[in-house]
DNA sequence: TGCGCAAAAGCAATTTTTTTGCGTTAGCGC
DNA sequence: GCGCTAACGCAAAAAAATTGCTTTTGCGCA
């Protein structure tokens, strides 16, 4: 299969013209994925099947993702960009559980949990899951600014996320029995208690 | 495709007498898997190849397996079942950072991150990870209890989970660069130092 | 604006993988 | 020992993946 350097399939929106025929194959197989993830189980589908939906050769496909993985993976992570900045409720503690909360809640969804294992299980994990949490960081980064700004003492950026959103993450993947009513409170408490 | 009950594979060691049949074909099919997976790269390995290397038809493993993931992720639980219990260096934070360390480095290198990826990406995840998840959990309960009869006071073991494990999971699967050289002990510190 | 180059897509033949029906084997209870 | 049935092997058929070659088309440049 030789696969080592056919798999390093050109990941994300290329830089390619919004008008360039490249952009739009990527757009209507991105579309076509969607669709079909949207009804139908993921276990029935097949590069073929989005191919058809796309109006695109299975080649096409085959060439520039390499395979149903990494087509899957280079959608959810379209998917997982926010879209919008965390909204703003007047405290550092509020909007971190408010956004946490959020988002915690739309990962745990079976949609979530499946964009989040598509992202890993592409061989471009790295890549992928490297974007993705950019994506959260990014986020926290917003939240922090806007605390820094009302004078707010601001926790370090990677203690936000070890200690926030490394223990929801393990939750939606391994382990939902430890998120139970107050979870994403608790996690705020712990992070925002300063220890003596 | 009809997948949905089709995928529901029988997983893990099914009720077989040792001596059977299926014990036999189940363990020569894990050895196969497990010789290919130290030589070749797991893009190139499929179905047909596992199958000649165990000696069976591929058809045997459909059957039983579904597919590639599956039996990937049925492989990667039986090896991330731990051999040993952690090993006592004579206090809990020690005990804690000597385990945790170790498990960072197991899992952090290639095969480790390979075999939590295809527990991951299994349909049958909630099994596998779960399963796993709860060998560590076990591991960290052991550690818990014999601090306990040392009369140390010890942390929940949720809290272990979360303050401990989930940060470095998340570390090994979407973001390496927050692992830098105290990261265990730091984290170790953040469970063990008594919030006011 | 038009020309040519190269990247990307289409097409089709080939190979490989996956599925499935049916006969056979062998483990397990009686 | 004697069936009964779950699990396996075999082989044919269907589906998916790969690949060589042709065609299209976007882009840079004169």
């Amino acid at each position: 299969m030789e696969a080592t350097e056919k798999k390093v399939a050109r990941l994300a929106t290329p830089g390619l013209r919004p008008g360039g025929r490249s952009a739009r194959v990527q757009a209507s197989v991105h579309a076509a994925v969607q669709a079909l993830l949207a009804e139908h189980d993921r276990a029935e589908l097949s590069v073929p099947q989005v191919a058809a939906l796309a109006g695109v050769t299975p080649s096409t496909i085959y060439r520039r993702w390499g395979d149903l993985n990494e087509l899957l993976a280079d959608v959810a992570v379209e998917r997982l960009r926010p879209e919008t900045e965390p909204a703003d409720t007047g405290g550092l503690r509020s909007d971190l559980e408010s956004w946490l909360e959020q988002y915690r809640e739309e990962m745990s969804s079976e949609p979530g949990r499946a964009m989040l294992r598509d992202v890993l299980a592409s061989l471009g994990s790295a890549i992928g899951a490297a974007q993705c949490c950019a994506f959260s960081r990014q986020q926290l980064a917003v939240i922090a600014a806007r605390a820094k700004t009302r004078g707010d003492v601001v926790p370090d950026l990677d203690a936000m996320v070890e200690v926030c959103l490394a223990p929801i993450l393990y939750g939606i993947l391994f382990d939902a029995t430890i998120m139970d009513e107050g979870f994403v409170r608790r996690l705020v408490d712990r992070l925002l208690t300063p220890a003596p």
